[in-house]
DNA sequence: CGGATCGAC
DNA sequence: CTATGTCGATCCG
């Protein structure tokens, strides 16, 4: 989409209205000035809950500003000398990387919905129209931007300032064909170029310009497209005005051939036909051939700009739109010169709350931005600031590299009001069916569930839930997202939820990589057949009342927490196979009654008063008054006794769901290796126990662990924990003072990483497995508290406040102080964050038990 | 991680 | 009456 929306000048202060859409009209002409403007739409605006929120919003960026002054009046000469220096010298290194040597063409259609709409309805010519709704346009013609009439603005104020205005309803299957027509002739000069929404695109044309030197003439001869009837006529007549007043050497344009010419067919023609131009070889003369080719094609035109990245090239492509073209000469002086009086807001990634906040500091200009680079590096964030220093110095991406693969799915949607628990749950349900449609259409799954919410006053809000294994089904999102929406209704009651939004996104999607493991993973469990006989889920209907992570207020359990009352509640809920579906039946239930078991786990864990428990591996009932001596046993389960002949585990709920995970993956190497070994075994997976067939039928897991282990070197997680049952840990995993900390960690089996299961290297220096890095130590404690300051921060707080922690004080300071990314990043990688981030280890662990949920694969 | 915010189309 | 929908990135706690 063109520019319509950076269109606000600098020179306004009026904070809301900045965001309101000015023009830039030229007195005398059709439309209206800026204060007219201005004018109406402040009356269409005003007192609205849209207007008050908008206020609000404004205020908070106020806010930020005055932090930001603030911020500023504390420095001092000298920190701004210090920082001056090291800018500096980053700047030298940036220059010595200066790229001029691709050549970047960004392409932009001109209004384009709207001309779209426009050639395929010729009453629309000549008129204002806009694409779109009353509640919201896409874009405008040229002729309704004269009237202020703007992408972004609802239909019903463009309508106040233009009363005449046409807005025709978007039609993006016919944008999307027409965006058809001109990828295909974008992709003759750049196959791997990059196109940016319909309207869009980044061309990489190093290449096509070497080529192209050696073209003959006729190659790059191309035909005006003609037709008999008057009306394209005169249409193809201005279009050869335009281009010759752009400077074409092509002859003057007849239209009596009827045929469409491109590429090859030129060849068959005469070549002096007077119907034809010919392009020449540079840059200029490419992107003319291209905004030609389109034109000829599609009868709409468009803007480009030339230059050494795409930064630049996006920049030019605005400085001669509608219909023009610029190009930036590969020169640094010709870049500068570009960037010198170039307002920043015109500058890709810079937008309004950016612009104004520079603004405060004095800063409107690329060269202003580039005069303050000292200060702007003591004020913003790293990476803002370098940001900045790039886009000052005129750099950018000289390459287009292939987007990656997809983060999120969601769908959202905006409606009149809706405020009854009963509409919301349905709506919410059938959000999650679009999604889910969708997902499954891309073949995606993803862990972490979020809830976007606006109410009726324009607040917005979100509320994520990351679950064990990955959702992709209506009903499994829901079962998510639901407990979400329960949760924010509840927080409110009494009073109702009043929403005018909710949308529904899924994230954290499995890498190709791991979905390849997980595929095979699966597939081999389900191939050994008769072993498995029941995945267990949650069931049920939804519980407004099942606990939920819970931002603000409400009741809730940490993580630590959480899992102790899950642990309690296997003492009170024996598995036995009589009792599995009332277990299950009450699983709902307790989860409601979470608060209170919690309290009671906790409880338990703090009296020290002995009492019954259950271990999670052999099930076998253990009495015991400290968590040591549960531990201890839990150890000797593990590293041998359970792991031999035939065990049968009943999966029955989610405190326990971690080791079964454990022995689950266990079981598929067991599996992976009776597949070698038995060479046709029918697949009896009636069971279904493909984690997108379980819906919300119990099910129940039982693991068979049979065969002897391959020998291989540890590659996984899986590979690791099995050594550590054949007691081939090369260390000790249970640590005297340090008990319930270890028994945190054989829940976190089923972590990407665990403290609990590491190599030694030789004497007293221990690889890390979360950050890879040695770590010289001689206390195991030590070590596995490094490894759980990379796995998270908080969790270390939590411990450290209840256990009192013995460490040493510069070591806790640190991990205070650090933030998250640089803990665990090595030096050498830079700024860029080592595969495995905090985060994401600590992620699958952190809503365990709000999950359901059948097999949990484990990766490096 | 979860939540808010920014920015782009 | 009537102020979008989707996505990625980043920052902070």
């Amino acid at each position: 989409m063109d520019d319509v929306k950076k269109v606000c000048n600098s020179s306004c202060n009026d904070g809301v209205l900045l965001r309101m859409g000015l023009n830039d009209n030229k007195a005398g002409m059709e439309g209206l000035d800026k204060e007219k403007i201005n004018k109406i739409i402040m009356e269409a605006t005003k007192g609205s809950r849209f207007y008050e929120n908008e206020l609000k919003k404004d205020q908070q960026v106020n806010q930020r500003i005055e932090k930001m002054m603030q911020l500023k009046e504390k420095i001092t000469t000298q920190q701004l000398l210090k920082a001056q220096l090291q800018v500096d010298k980053l700047v030298v290194e940036l220059e010595q990387s200066r790229n001029l040597s691709s050549t970047i063409v960004h392409i932009d259609m001109d209004a384009f919905y709207a001309a779209v709409e426009m050639r395929d309805n010729p009453e629309l010519k000549g008129k204002p129209i806009a694409v779109g709704s009353m509640s919201m346009l896409s874009t405008s013609n040229y002729h309704a931007r004269r009237y202020g009439v703007r992408a972004a603005m609802p239909g019903f104020i463009a309508k106040k300032l233009c009363p005449h205005l046409t807005i025709v309803p978007l039609n993006f299957e016919k944008y999307g064909k027409v965006s058809k027509e001109v990828r295909e002739i974008l992709a003759e000069y750049d196959h791997n170029f990059m196109p940016m929404g319909l309207d869009e695109a980044y061309l990489n044309i190093t290449e096509h310009l070497e080529e192209r030197l050696n073209w003959p003439e006729e190659k790059r001869r191309f035909f005006f497209y003609t037709e008999s009837t008057t009306e394209k006529d005169k249409y193809y007549k201005n279009i050869s005005a335009k281009f010759n007043e752009s400077g074409y050497s092509s002859s003057p344009v007849l239209f009596e051939d009827n045929t469409p010419l491109m590429g090859d067919h030129a060849k068959q023609r005469d070549p002096s036909a007077e119907n034809s131009v010919v392009f020449g070889t540079s840059a200029e003369e490419v992107v003319k051939e291209i905004r030609f080719r389109i034109e000829q094609k599609t009868q709409l035109t468009a803007s480009a700009g030339i230059a050494p990245n795409t930064m630049l090239a996006k920049m030019c492509s605005d400085r001669n739109k509608p219909n023009g073209q610029c190009r930036i000469s590969p020169e640094r002086q010709a870049v500068l010169d570009f960037l010198q009086d170039l307002p920043i807001r015109k500058v890709p990634g810079i937008g309004k709350v950016t612009e104004k906040m520079l603004k405060a500091l004095g800063i409107v200009t690329c060269s202003q931005l580039y005069q303050q680079r000292a200060l702007l590096s003591l004020l913003f964030s790293e990476a803002s600031w370098r940001n900045f220093l790039a886009i000052s110095l005129g750099l950018g991406s000289t390459h287009l590299e292939k987007d990656g693969e997809r983060k999120s799915m969601s769908t959202e949607r905006t409606f009149n009001e809706i405020n009854t628990a009963e509409d919301q749950y349905s709506l919410c349900r059938e959000l999650c069916r679009d999604l889910a449609q969708e997902l499954q259409k891309h073949g995606l799954k993803g862990k972490t569930v979020t809830l976007k919410l606006k109410n009726v006053n324009f607040e917005v809000k979100t509320r994520a839930s990351t679950v064990l294994s990955s959702v992709s089904t209506e009903e499994e999102i829901f079962t998510v997202a639901k407990d979400l929406l329960g949760t924010e209704i509840d927080s409110l009651a009494p009073y109702p939820l009043r929403i005018r939004l909710m949308g529904v996104r899924v994230s954290g999607f499995l890498s190709e990589e791991e979905k390849k493991y997980q595929q095979k993973s699966i597939t081999s469990f389900l191939k050994s057949g008769k072993e498995i006989s029941f995945l267990r889920l949650q069931t049920g209907k939804p519980n407004q009342e099942y606990f939920t992570k819970n931002s603000d207020g409400s009741p809730r359990g940490s993580f630590f927490d959480k899992k102790r009352a899950a642990r309690q509640l296997n003492i009170e809920n024996l598995p036995t196979n009589e009792t599995v579906s009332k277990q299950l039946s009450y699983d709902d239930k307790s989860s409601a009654n979470f608060v209170e078991e919690t309290k009671k786990a906790t409880d338990f864990q703090n009296s020290g008063v002995c009492k019954i428990f259950t271990c999670p591996v052999c099930f076998e009932e253990q009495s015991s008054n400290n968590l040591e001596e549960l531990n201890r046993h839990i150890d000797d389960c593990l590293s041998g006794t359970v792991v031999k002949d035939t065990v049968e585990i009943l999966k029955s709920d989610n405190s326990r769901e971690n080791t079964l995970n454990f022995l689950s993956e266990f079981k598929n190497e067991n599996a992976d290796q009776c597949q070698k070994n038995k060479t046709d075994q029918s697949d009896q997976s009636a069971s279904t126990s493909d984690n997108s067939t379980c819906n919300s039928t119990e099910k129940f897991t039982r693991i068979i662990l049979d065969k002897p282990h391959r020998e291989r070197q540890p590659s996984n997680l899986c590979d690791i924990a099995r050594n550590v049952c054949m007691k081939q840990c090369l260390l000790p995993r249970t640590f005297p003072q340090d008990h319930e900390h270890h028994f945190e960690k054989t829940e976190r089996t089923e972590e990407t990483s665990s403290s609990c299961f590491f190599e030694a290297k030789k004497d007293g220096i221990l690889v890390c497995p979360v950050c890879n890095s040695e770590q010289k130590t001689t206390s195991l404690m030590l070590f596995n508290r490094h490894v759980d300051v990379c796995l998270n921060k908080g969790l270390i707080q939590e411990l450290t406040e209840k256990k009192d922690f013995p460490t040493n004080t510069e070591n806790s300071n640190r991990v205070g102080g650090l933030s998250r990314g640089q803990q665990c990043t090595k030096p050498s990688q830079g700024t860029k964050r080592s595969g495995l981030t905090t985060s994401q280890s600590v992620s699958k662990k952190a809503k365990s038990s709000n999950s359901k949920h059948t097999i949990e694969m484990f990766f490096k």
